[in-house]
This record gives C-alpha cells, sequence and structure tokens, in this order.
DNA sequence: CTAATAGTGTCTATTAGACAGTATGTT
DNA sequence: AACATACTGTCTAATAGACACTATTAG
C-alpha cells in the first residue's frame, strides 16, 4: 500500500497527537493447519501402499494448554503482515521456510485463549513431506487427531481446514501443494479420496485428472503387479 | 467454548499473573461489504427494469480519510466476538439489523490505517433493499466505485468481495439473500449476469435455477409485454 | 499359473449450449 | 398489427458414472 499523505496541518496534528491505547488489547496469532501426505509402511508386499494425510503439530511446553498438541503458529508483531508473522512462526516453531499458505479463517471467540483475548488467523497450508525439513514438530494422522486432546479451538481449526480443502480439491489444483515431485495415478488417486472420504472410480478419474499430469517416461516398479507411469504436476 | 480449567496452582498462578500488555497493541476491526441490488428507473416503458448490484458505504466525518466513502465497521471490543462486533457496528453505522453475513477475509498490511497497526476482518453481507431501513448510509453502483476515493483498503477489500461472490454464486445459494421476497426469473437472471459479468442463456438458467425456486401463483403486469410468473426461493 | 494393480474402451445417463419457435401482454 | 419480453421444445455437444476387458509385473 502507498503511504498515506495527510490532507492539511490539522490532519497532520490529529494522526500525530492520535492515541492508540484507548483501543483494549487485543491479541492477534496465527495458526497455521500443515497437510502433508506420509506413506503408512505396510510390509505385505502385495497390498497397495496406504497412505495418509497428516497434520502437523508441536507439543506445548507451556501453560496453558502444557503438554498438548497444538497448531504451530504465534503472535503477530507490530511491523509485519499476517503472512510475515506466518513465514516467522513456521520457521520457528518446525524450521520450515516456504511453505504453500492460504488464508483459512479467523477465529474470534472471547475465551478462545486463557490468558488473555486472542484473536486467531488460521491459514491453511501444504507441502511435500519428501522435501520437507521438520523440526521439533509431529506429523499426525488426520484421523487420530479427534482422540487427542489439542490446544485452544485448535481441534475446531482443523476440522474446518478439512472442510475447506474438501470443498476446494474439484476446482482447483491445491492438491499437488502436497504431492511429491513424482507420483502415479493411483497415489493421486487415494489423495483425493482421503479428503473427500470417498472412493471414486479409477477411469473417471484418470480422464479428468489427466490434463493437469504430464508424463515423466518413468515406471514404478518392484511392486509384485504391473508398474505405473510416474507423472508430475503440469502447469 | 467450554470454560477453560487450570490442571494444577502452577497453572492458575501463571495465568493470574499472565500481563497481557507484553503484547504489541494492535487494533482488530470488522469491515463489512454489504450487497444489494436497486432497479435502475428507466422511464422508458418498453425496455427491460435494469437492475443494479449496489454497495452500502458510509462517507466518513473524521480524519484520516475524511469526506472519503468507506465500509461501515469498527473496533472489536474486548468482550465481544468478530460476530457481535459486526453486528453491533452495523447496527450504529447503517441501522442495519438482521443482516446474512460471512466472513471474507483479514486484511492484514501493515499500513492500512495511518493512525495505527489495525487489522480488519471482512466481511460479506447481503440484504433485500426493499426490506432494510438504512441510516446515514448511500448505496453505491458497483460500477461506480472504482471512480471513487476510497478510505483505506476500502476498495482492494471490495474488490474481494465480488469475486467471491462470483466464486460461490453458482454452487452456493447465496444470491437469495439479495432477492425480494418475490421476484422473477428474469430479474434473477440479471444479478446472476450482473454478477459474473456475462450473459447466459434463458433457458439453460431456467433449467439450472428451477429446482430452487416455487412459484407464487402470481404475475407481473403492465410492462409493455407479455407479463411474467413470480417465483419465490424454496428453501 | 495366480494375485494384484495399471490402464483402456465403450455404453449410458445426465447436464450444458444453442437456437428456433410459440405465447401473451401493452401500445 | 407491431413490439417486447416470457416461456417451451428440441437437437447437439460435452461430461460423468458404471463396468467389462486387457496389460504387465512379482512370485
Amino acid at each position: 500500500m502507498e503511504k498515506y499523505k495527510p490532507c492539511c496541518k490539522e490532519e497532520q496534528d490529529f494522526l500525530r497527537e492520535y492515541n492508540p491505547s484507548q483501543f483494549s488489547p487485543i491479541a492477534v496469532t496465527v495458526d497455521a493447519v500443515i497437510f502433508g501426505i506420509e506413506k503408512d509402511n505396510v510390509d505385505n508386499y502385495r497390498k497397495l501402499d496406504e497412505q495418509s494425510i497428516k497434520v502437523l503439530l508441536v507439543k506445548r511446553d507451556d501453560y496453558p494448554y502444557k503438554d498438548c498438541y497444538s497448531l504451530p503458529g504465534g503472535f503477530v508483531l507490530e511491523g509485519e503482515t499476517l503472512e510475515d508473522s506466518l513465514r516467522r512462526t513456521l520457521k520457528s516453531k518446525t524450521g520450515l521456510t516456504n511453505v504453500y499458505s492460504e488464508q483459512l479463517y479467523t477465529f474470534g471467540e472471547v475465551d478462545r485463549d486463557p490468558r488473555m483475548r486472542v484473536i486467531s488467523c488460521a491459514y491453511i497450508s501444504l507441502l511435500d513431506t519428501q522435501k520437507a525439513k521438520i523440526k521439533n514438530a509431529i506429523w499426525m494422522n488426520l484421523d487420530c487427531i479427534k482422540e487427542l486432546r489439542m490446544a485452544f479451538d485448535h481441534g475446531n481449526i482443523i476440522e474446518e481446514a478439512i472442510k475447506r480443502l474438501r470443498g476446494k480439491i474439484n476446482y482447483t489444483d491445491i492438491v499437488f501443494h502436497m504431492m511429491p515431485e513424482e507420483f502415479t495415478i493411483s497415489e493421486l488417486q487415494q489423495v483425493y479420496e482421503k479428503i473427500l472420504g470417498e472412493k471414486l472410480l479409477a477411469p473417471a478419474f484418470r480422464r479428468t485428472i489427466s490434463d493437469k499430469l504430464e508424463d515423466t517416461g518413468k515406471m514404478t516398479g518392484n511392486a509384485g503387479h504391473r508398474p505405473s507411469r510416474l507423472f508430475r504436476y503440469k502447469k
């Protein structure tokens, strides 16, 4: 945004003498629901490698909600935008840099945080777990999260995030942000199925997805069945 | 949210002694992009009554951006949720109550407001202009807004709002919040066309929209051409 | 060979686009 | 009658669902 120019001396005075402390001390945080995919280690070779959608969580060291899991996030500081703040906190809490993120929703219930009034601007982030280097954070299976005691309203935020993902998956290319560089159509279909919570028919899926894909020329192998073509996302 | 229970004495002490002022004084506001439809008065009787999408604006009395138009909105107070705050400010700035609203996006650029750091949670609101009683606010034609000098980044917020509306119109029933109780299919089609920015084919539109409509049994008249059936939204 | 998954072809059902043609009011 | 818009019918094109069938690897 370009710098604001006061129109007259009177306005200059007004702005100089303006006292921000008249407004309530409401803190603003950013929190990220970070999604990734991990292969569950299935030893049985005659079985499709199952994949799971995971969410990256950190364990709280301090009160309140000590020892509970929470979304990585932190307070927005004075000189930084929401996105700046997100980048900084993701780096410091999880070691991650350059993560694709988009705003999810802003949560403003009054008693979200027992310390003080905190309004949280939540983001959805997606990444390729094979490339990402994680520190001090754990990939948690999405299905397990409702069993956990989550800090604050973070369980609710995750639920909203998965709803948004489900809503956007069919008319955007958002999933590709969490796919590895090269993948098979079956793997991609599995990710769609996990997010949508329903099985899809393979021929129809291939048909609709194929214009977003580019053949790498490579194949998978050693899988106990017909090898599969590897594709990459065609931008 | 249920009340948080500290787990031990230590945590109780922590929370009692917690000092919120260590966090930067960032103010939070809510702003609403309120959409409505108004008939442009076309005297020429042999012409379809044109309708326009309008946005409700208020003129600023104070610095900064004195005498510019702005979105109705205001600061979020300590004890109220974002939605509470939206209800309160809409009432006080425009006289409106019971307006359908949904969250749009949170704007957090650092220099949005020359007075201090302000993060704004923006909402989209839709209403039936025939029923709404407005005070101290003006319905501005959407097409005129880029010509105006808008306060803060409100011009940008309006642009995002119309984009969101465009994105949601075809897979939600959001438009009906701004339709009058009874309307013709042509009127409804016009609203779709204004929001989408393109002409639609009438037969296809009738086909797809008709399962959302309920016949009132009434007809329009005196229009210089064949009368039109009046419908209402079928929930 | 069998088991297991990869991938193709095709029939059908549904939906969207295009447009001709009919209906019914006002002037 | 002329005009203007309302409304219907129908042909076609594109897309989605269902499912049978073929292909290719490991063991």
